[in-house]
RNA sequence: GGCGGCGUAGCUCAGUUGGUCAGAGCAACCGGUUCAUACCCGGUAGGUCGGCGGUUCGAGUCCGCCCGCCGCUACCA
């Protein structure tokens, strides 16, 4: 059996989870699902990112223990995560005790490769950041580009230093045989030209800092927040019980498959990661793809334009997999995508409820009627427009789950349902049963039940509920939150549905949505 | 300033190597229908394919310039 891991960032515990962060990690649950349905063993992890200036910080205005503030919102994820309906394996987080040793390990690793060495840096840096800036690249008045509420503060201290400059060629070497290793392209070129400017190295402890992991050769020093929480991919890598050690981490599953990341961190883990990696003599990942932001009726989402897309407002409202379905199937993965309340609630209904809900219980009703509520046999009919698309469609959305066009994905197999739904009308299996035909009737009801079959379960990684509950209704015993069907080979084809099994009175699978009714004024 | 990318019907987008390429879905309007979740089916969009010029028998589809938006990055200062 093949294995595929992948990961979604470890979110900063700064605030709440937010829509961007649901986002990725509805795409990275619906690509695990799909290698899990491919027969594949896969190991998702998610996480947060605990440490640093900002953290103690934040904990420190809700007069909390930095502690206590990481475990709360660190429970607010994972309940995000459970209505989103997110299958994930592993958890992280960069305070677990057992990452502390990972990390030791790791940072003795690259000290005695000589590629950490201690410089006095001085120089303007944001606390928000995280990071030392120029002093050219700051707006007037000394407020962080980035941040431009927050004045930065004037640092002048001696800091451990990662020798990224000598990993240039080496990088260089890597993004040439490997040129999938970034993904899209345009993100891959971003990366290259960046480096092929010159690196530099870059700090990786701060000093008077308390929340984080004391440098192992100086613990007056602690250990820069990035450097932490990129390993923290490794740690989660760790069986539950085992002893924490590099060598037990990296055994069964890195290097992972796929870094799924938003495009604002791409050049931690395309640039500083491998290098870090490299300088340890560890395998690399071997992709890592950078999607696009989100923005709300097109525009950036911000707390002063009040804005914000709430997660866990909007999933309450609608549920998961009308979320997922939008995200998923109406935005590109690694293009921007806009969320527009109104075109979200249009979207949903036409293609789940008016579209593949109502196809399966309009065919239902007339198998109920005509066919004794039995799936009836396949006649030679098997010539149809619905049959010569269902043939193809499974390899193509294996394709397009491949290269993570998850909305191709689903663009496909819609196709199918739209096709249905014009071929039913076409066909009118109400006039053949009026006029006798049996067996046309019945090649007809058999292509209209595998069409819904098919889309169902082709979708089911984005929409495992729907999926379920259209397999159910055809008479599986299937939960494809819990039990998949067996073999994708077969049910990923054309013409599975067993002859005479018997299906269930329909009921609507996806109910349609409604838009909250007040405008706000 | 340099380098990516983008700009096609109200909205989201398809459009291989130039010649039914002017399309799909959603929305809207009109009509039909009942097997169906006020659903589905059919029809209607006269969109200068951002603008200008060029190559060609013929260009969203190639070339040049320009405008607008976005991303990465630099520098002047």
């Amino acid at each position: 059996m093949a294995r595929f891991s992948l990961t979604t960032p470890l979110y900063y515990v700064n605030a709440r989870p937010h829509i961007g962060s649901a986002y990725t990690t509805m795409a990275a649950d619906a690509i695990a699902r799909f290698a899990r349905l491919r027969g594949d063993e896969v190991l998702l992890v998610t996480g947060t990112d605990e440490h640093g200036q900002k953290i103690q910080r934040t904990a420190q205005e809700q007069g909390l223990p930095p502690q206590t503030h990481c475990d709360r919102v660190a429970a607010e994820f994972q309940a995000l995560w459970q209505k989103l309906n997110i299958q994930w394996h592993r958890f992280s987080r960069t305070t677990d005790p057992r990452h502390g040793v990972i990390v030791k390990e790791f940072f003795l690793r690259v000290w005695e490769r000589g590629d950490i060495y201690l410089h006095q840096q001085q120089g303007w840096y944001c606390v928000a950041c995280e990071e030392f800036k120029d002093e050219r690249e700051l707006l007037p008045g000394r407020y962080c580009p980035l941040h431009p509420t927050l004045l930065v503060e004037w640092r002048d201290e001696p800091n451990y230093f990662f020798r990224l400059s000598r990993y240039q060629a080496q990088l260089e070497q890597l993004y040439q045989t490997q040129p999938d290793f970034i993904q899209p392209e345009t993100r891959r070129n971003e990366v290259m030209k960046f480096v092929a400017q010159g690196l530099t190295d870059f700090s990786i402890s701060r000093l008077h800092l308390d929340w984080g992991f004391p440098v192992p050769v100086d613990p007056q020093h602690v250990i820069y927040v990035w450097f932490d929480a990129l390993l923290g991919y490794i740690t989660a890598l760790l069986e539950p019980d085992e002893p924490p050690s590099l060598a037990a981490a990296v055994r069964t599953w890195w290097p992972v498959d796929l870094h799924l990341i938003g495009k604002d961190i791409l050049r931690f883990h395309a640039v500083y990661w491998p290098a870090m990696l490299m300088s340890a003599g560890l395998p690399l990942p071997r992709r890592i793809f950078a999607h696009g932001f989100l923005t709300k009726d097109g525009q950036k989402m911000s707390k002063s334009l009040g804005n914000i897309v709430d997660p866990f407002a909007l999933v309450e409202t609608y549920g998961s997999d009308a979320l997922r379905y939008y995200f998923l199937k109406e935005i590109e993965l690694g293009k921007d995508g806009d969320f527009s309340e109104e075109r979200f609630v249009q979207i949903v209904n036409a293609d789940l409820a008016n579209g593949l809900g109502n196809l399966l219980n309009r065919t239902l009703k007339l198998v109920h009627k005509y066919c004794g509520g039995r799936v009836p046999t396949a006649t030679d009919s098997n010539e149809n427009p619905l049959a010569a698309m269902g043939r193809e469609l499974g390899e193509q959305v294996a394709q397009a789950y491949a290269a993570l066009a998850l909305h191709r994905a689903c663009g496909l197999t819609l196709a199918l349902v739209q096709r249905a739904n014009q071929w039913i009308d076409e066909q009118a299996p109400w006039q053949l049963a009026k006029t006798g035909n049996q067996q046309a009737l019945a090649g007809v009801l058999y292509a209209l039940l595998e069409a819904v079959r098919l889309a169902a379960y082709l979708l089911s990684p984005v929409i495992p509920q729907t999926s379920t509950r259209i397999y159910q209704q055809l008479g599986y015993d299937v939960d494809f939150d819990r039990e998949l069907p067996i073999g994708f080979a077969e049910h990923s084809r054309w013409g599975v549905l067993p002859t005479g099994q018997a299906v269930a009175t329909p009921e609507p699978v996806f109910a349609r949505l409604e838009l909250p009714k007040l405008i706000k004024s």
